[in-house]
DNA sequence: GCGACAG
DNA sequence: ATCTTGTCGC
């Protein structure tokens, strides 16, 4: 018989011998993954901050109040190029109070499972330029474009056939890797940060199907949030559905110092649309910010 | 071997 | 991520 977690090891890599392709071998992946594998270690998943979540009747000084967002853009004229914005927002008002961008050229491409090695850096840098500056409205907690512990890295796993759900599932084990963007920012920063995902990433048997027949369960409240359990019986974040009538829900997960239940209060209390506000506002203004920067190098060539 | 794959 | 058109609602 075999002992399911000998399967540990059994990280396929493909190896793309490739020329063309020099920038995602199998020896930048092997070193993204122990890069992962550390930064995990202290990875903390329960709430550790010192402000408290504000409540209607009373307002403290102690009360949580910067929220910050970050995204990145790129440049239709040359992919390459990329812009990275931070936004901090009054969470009493939902009202930008910060914002700062950083172009930069992109030379790491994007990998599903490694959005961080090609997103990071550029937003910890705008993250330590603010913190150098000791400027008053540093965020307290940061939502990120992307997901946290849902994250489907290091599939140490079996399949089983599950006969309630009639279909077969894959089975994680404690050893499962879940490391997405917003956990390494939080982690690189030693920052509370959220996941906020728009599409779901599959993983521990979750995908569109299982998690549409949840939503649709429960279609009476306006507001739904859907515990997003997967096969192994993980809780791996929560499907929100943050605008009535919306099929297509976001998915908020863990990133790092913040439990799922405090991180879904406050996403849900910052969603005017269906993308929360600081996520939202920093895509917004990072979408502009290129856009006028594609139009003056137009300008230039006419010159 | 094939499909799937956050942004 | 980005490319796309119109359309509905305030």
């Amino acid at each position: 018989m075999e002992n399911p977690i000998e399967t540990e090891s059994e990280e396929q890599e493909q190896e793309q011998s490739n020329s063309q392709d020099s920038s995602t071998s199998s020896q930048d992946r092997h070193k993204w993954i122990t890069e992962q594998d550390n930064l995990r270690e202290k990875l903390i998943t329960a709430d550790s901050f010192t402000w408290k979540l504000p409540t209607i009747s009373q307002i403290g000084a102690e009360d949580l109040r910067f929220v910050g967002g970050v995204d990145i853009s790129f440049s239709k004229d040359d992919p390459s190029i990329a812009c990275g914005t931070l936004v901090v927002l009054d969470f009493r008002t939902l009202q930008v109070v910060f914002q700062d961008f950083s172009f930069v050229t992109l030379s790491v491409p994007y990998v599903a499972g490694f959005l961080a090695f090609r997103e990071a850096p550029v937003l910890l840098d705008i993250l330590e330029k603010m913190k150098r500056s000791d400027n008053p409205f540093y965020p307290q907690l940061l939502m990120v474009d992307g997901n946290g512990i849902l994250h489907p890295r290091g599939k140490c796993s079996t399949l089983y056939w599950n006969t309630l759900h009639k279909q077969s599932c894959t089975i994680f084990f404690s050893i499962t890797i879940c490391f997405g963007l917003a956990c390494h920012i939080g982690v690189m920063a030693n920052l509370p940060t959220v996941g906020i995902g728009k599409s779901l990433h599959h993983v521990d048997g979750l995908h569109h199907s299982r998690v549409r027949k949840l939503l649709e369960a429960k279609e009476n409240s306006s507001k739904d949030f859907i515990p997003l359990v997967g096969c192994s019986g993980q809780t791996w974040g929560v499907a929100m559905r943050s605008t009535q009538g919306s099929i297509k829900p976001i998915y908020i997960s863990t990133g790092h110092r913040i439990s799922l239940q405090t991180a879904t209060a406050i996403v849900q209390m910052t969603c005017k649309y269906r993308i929360p506000e600081p996520i939202r506002q920093a895509d917004i203004r990072s979408r502009d910010y290129i856009r006028k920067f594609e139009m003056n190098a137009r300008l230039k060539q006419i010159d």
